[in-house]
DNA sequence: TATTGTTATACTCTATAACTATA
DNA sequence: TATAGTTATAGAGTATAACAATA
């Protein structure tokens, strides 16, 4: 009898995808460390916009945590001097955060860091880094 | 003046492949949650081998943590009865770790939830597939 | 009444340093 | 001496429930 294991070539990619994610993740560690953040921190900067004033509660829906545990991050950004709290003019429930200048630097170390291809993009000519750039973009739409 | 912020097909890839993995990262936090299990404690599972004992410093090594950390993780997994030390043979200091039939159950159960690909998958054809998976090879051979 | 954010509480996660047992 | 793992400790991350201020 046949265990007919059947893996299509979706699945298979899929299962790359989840190696280069898990390869990642060590990346992600390493840059946070590097730049004294810890992970959920590196997250909660990146999830800031660099203009643009967000409310506390749109951090805790981009985080996927409970809006308790934002009101922590948050004091310890604003301990360092990362981001400010300020009252929304239209809605005064509402906490609106902006990064300062030592906040919106440190995100954009931390962007450019995680903006590089790893080295293995490397390996792809110009040609089948677009096209894995259209399937990728496929694959998104279709979610 | 310009400012030529040319975006190379690898790079758009690259941020593609950020955006699925952040889409993951909540669908990894709900398995979890609808299990039972905090993330790391769904990492650990799923860093233990169906029928081979491993190691406790192999675990800090694939988790990417200190061995501390490690030792308060399977705490809390072998109360549950999930998994058990055992010394090893040819070197007690070791621990080797090997999962119950409840924690094969619960890990098989985490890996088969993790396995599914995206809907976003179901828009590639069959051919489109099996060039996503020959360049994401590629680009896991070229790291 | 409903919503935003905080506080109180309890637990988990995490690293560092000191320790035990074994090699 | 060196290594595998634990313990002690301290701090960060996390959710639940109760609360304050505002709408």
């Amino acid at each position: 009898m046949e265990t007919a294991t059947t893996r299509t070539a979706a699945d298979e990619a899929w299962t790359l995808l989840r190696e280069l994610a898990m390869a990642q993740r060590g990346v992600v560690m390493g840059i946070a460390a590097e730049l004294g953040l810890s992970p959920p921190q590196l997250f909660t900067l990146q999830a800031l916009k660099e203009g643009e004033p967000v409310p506390m509660s749109d951090l805790a829906g981009v985080l996927r945590c409970d809006a308790s545990n934002v009101t922590g991050l948050v004091d310890r950004l604003a301990a360092r001097g990362l981001v400010e709290r300020r009252p929304a003019a239209h809605d005064r429930r509402i906490r609106h955060l902006i990064l300062t200048d030592a906040g919106r630097q440190l995100r954009a170390a931390v962007g450019e860091r995680l903006g590089r291809p790893p080295a293995g993009f490397d390996a792809l000519s110009e040609a089948e880094a677009r096209q894995l750039r259209d399937l990728l973009a496929k694959v998104a739409d279709g979610s």
